[in-house]
DNA sequence: TTGAAAGCGCTACCAC
DNA sequence: GTGGTAGCGCTTTCAA
């Protein structure tokens, strides 16, 4: 470790900070409440106001004018409230209520761009209506997110957002029998009748390969990881299918599943490309596939687009960047975020009705650059 | 919006989930869980089995030991809560015990990769204590931030992790009043007397701008964004003391602040390069700013690292894929996330001891690329 | 060895 | 109009 923490506990601080604030030395409340251990309660609000917890219960929650209390209490109490900056617990009215206004959000890996862009989305949303967001990382690990679903279980989570990982089926299904509202994204589960939000993975692969094909590519390879999720399913399918409506090779090329944290695939792309010679359009199933195989491309001199050509699914900022400019498919993010917040919005609404799943499929977009041009 | 949803509601689903583990149906009593709409409780345990409460409690919480409750009872009842795969409520217990066993991460922006893979990291670490990551984006914003903290007390938050906006000194300086741990990151309050996690970042900017030197530019420029937070101070007064110290001009080019989701500042790095020819030297403030610096060096052909040479602040994935590769201070980002939560579960295990800030400052590593090479 | 019961803070039903 | 109070699920003191 190259790293070493070089300086702990320096010398004590000794600026007052009050300084800073003496209009609030005004207030003998705020300077109450500021010593404080103890939090206000609601019994400390109906005790020093001489009222009834009830009633300031019901002002709290707006329901001062249905359960007819008079403005004269109601302005009182919710003036003091105020004063003393009285927030109910959320804790105790998760339990009391049995909601805890958390959404819970199992990435695959947070600190992927692609899901990070979609946490940010889903978490604007989701405190516009009161709802906090819990993140986690599956990395598409089965016992990892069952573990998780268990955890979150215990802290009355009102909804789960997930991306699938293998063999999950089970512990969704059960989540959906508990009367769980659940959204898949990325990724559905066939076999589980569930909500998800995904995008037209094979209508934009079909695309993307003709578009490889229309520019005069006779060589295609296709890069993906080895998995039968669906997203990479219906990507490879879309790919072979336009590649059978024209007189063209095609190669598959399936990288077994790497940690994306770990080292990435470039020596598996090297040799790839070095035993390809032929291979004159490539389309990379992921943008972190591309990344490694442009390298890889590189290295070998194989100058893009004039060699090769290349698209890549899941558009990014660098495909912007890079020279030449890599033509990529865009996944709607916003769009789909949206989507899944107002499915799970949707469902949190309709508990008691029964679930009763959405399904939506986005269209994509293809953003056609230098790296496909002739 | 060109995107619109093309599919919703599909036929119901008929596929029985049931048929898939025969081997539960065996089990009447998952069968009876399954089908129950409410969870079991503490108190569903000890009627089923004949005990009290308490007996049941002490035997979750490992205490039937110390409290010499007989092995029989203790086999029985954990026995049965494996069973019935008992768990108990979160919510109660914090309600219970005033603690909630959730940190929350308040980033600047958590799609943000440096934040992003922070975020990654510390809630490994968090998972591994029992703890759990509630994540948020601040946008640089005080009210949002602000607010952010209100609602998050409500909760019973055991810590907050920040990114500090301008202006936040008091709210900081409230929760540390009120006995919150917290600890800071990426920058710090000089006004505040709290916990902090950081990087040299004087240092390293100091030794990147001697590195440009020595590489013989006599024209530099450092790119950054006009803020008065500590890391961009820092940065900046390395780069002006190498400066000071040897014969070479240096402009300082100051961005206001863009959020990072709108548009980039291209075009004002554009304008500034145009008006300074001069120019042989480039230290970017952070990535961002070197990403969109780079694109505005291309457009106006100037050859890295012939004509102008390029080093920036916070190393990335790309800076090693673009071409020329670009020199880069790295933030040891793992280090720094297991140092916060160090700090944050020391800070949590001696709550009752007084809160003695903890302040770290780390050192970071330039990368020497092809983009500083003569 | 085990159990009764208080109480964490809140909501909402029911009574006056 | 307002208040008393049960109870959400749990921990822990005190009593037996």
């Amino acid at each position: 470790m190259p790293y070493t923490k070089i300086c702990i506990n320096l010398n004590p601080f000794s600026f007052d900070f009050n300084l800073l604030k003496p209009h609030i030395a005004l207030l003998s409340e705020w300077g109450f409440y500021f010593m404080a251990k103890k939090r206000v309660s609601i019994k400390d609000i109906a005790k020093a106001l001489g009222v009834s917890i009830t009633t300031v219960s019901f002002i709290i929650n707006g329901k001062a004018r249905e359960q007819r209390i008079s403005d004269e209490v109601t302005q009182k109490v919710k003036k003091y409230i105020k004063e003393v900056g009285y927030k109910p617990s959320h804790i105790a009215q998760s339990l009391r209520l049995g909601k805890s206004k958390i959404i819970v959000f199992m990435a695959e890996d947070i600190s992927n761009q692609f899901f990070a862009s979609i946490a940010r989305f889903i978490e604007e949303r989701a405190y516009k209506s009161g709802y906090k967001i819990i993140y986690c990382s599956t990395d598409n690990n089965f016992e990892k997110a069952k573990e998780l679903i268990s955890t979150f279980k215990r802290r009355n989570v009102d909804g789960f957002i997930i991306t699938p990982t293998p063999n999950i089926e089970e512990s969704i299904h059960d989540l959906i029998e508990e009367e769980f509202p659940v959204v898949l994204f990325d990724r559905w589960l066939p076999e589980v009748n569930c909500s998800y939000v995904i995008v037209e993975n094979k209508e934009s692969a079909y695309e993307a390969t003709q578009h490889l094909i229309e520019e005069g590519c006779k060589n295609l390879a296709f890069v993906t990881v080895e998995s039968d999720q669906t997203q990479m399913m219906d990507r490879s399918s879309g790919f072979t299918e336009a590649v059978k409506e024209s007189d063209v090779n095609a190669f598959e090329f399936r990288l077994k599943f790497h940690n994306l944290s770990e080292v990435g695939p470039y020596e598996e792309l090297l040799d790839f490309f070095k035993s390809k010679k032929e291979i004159d359009g490539v389309f990379f199933a992921t943008n972190y596939l591309a990344f490694e195989g442009l390298q890889a491309l590189d290295t070998l001199q194989r100058s893009i687009p004039h060699d090769v050509k290349v698209v890549s699914f899941d558009d990014h900022y660098f495909f912007n960047l890079y020279k030449p400019k890599i033509t990529a498919i865009e996944q709607p993010l916003e769009l789909l975020s949206e989507k899944l917040m107002e499915t799970m919005l949707s469902h949190l609404d309709e508990l008691n009705l029964g679930y009763s799943p959405v399904r939506l499929v986005l269209p994509n977009k293809l953003n056609k650059r230098e790296s496909t041009e002739n």
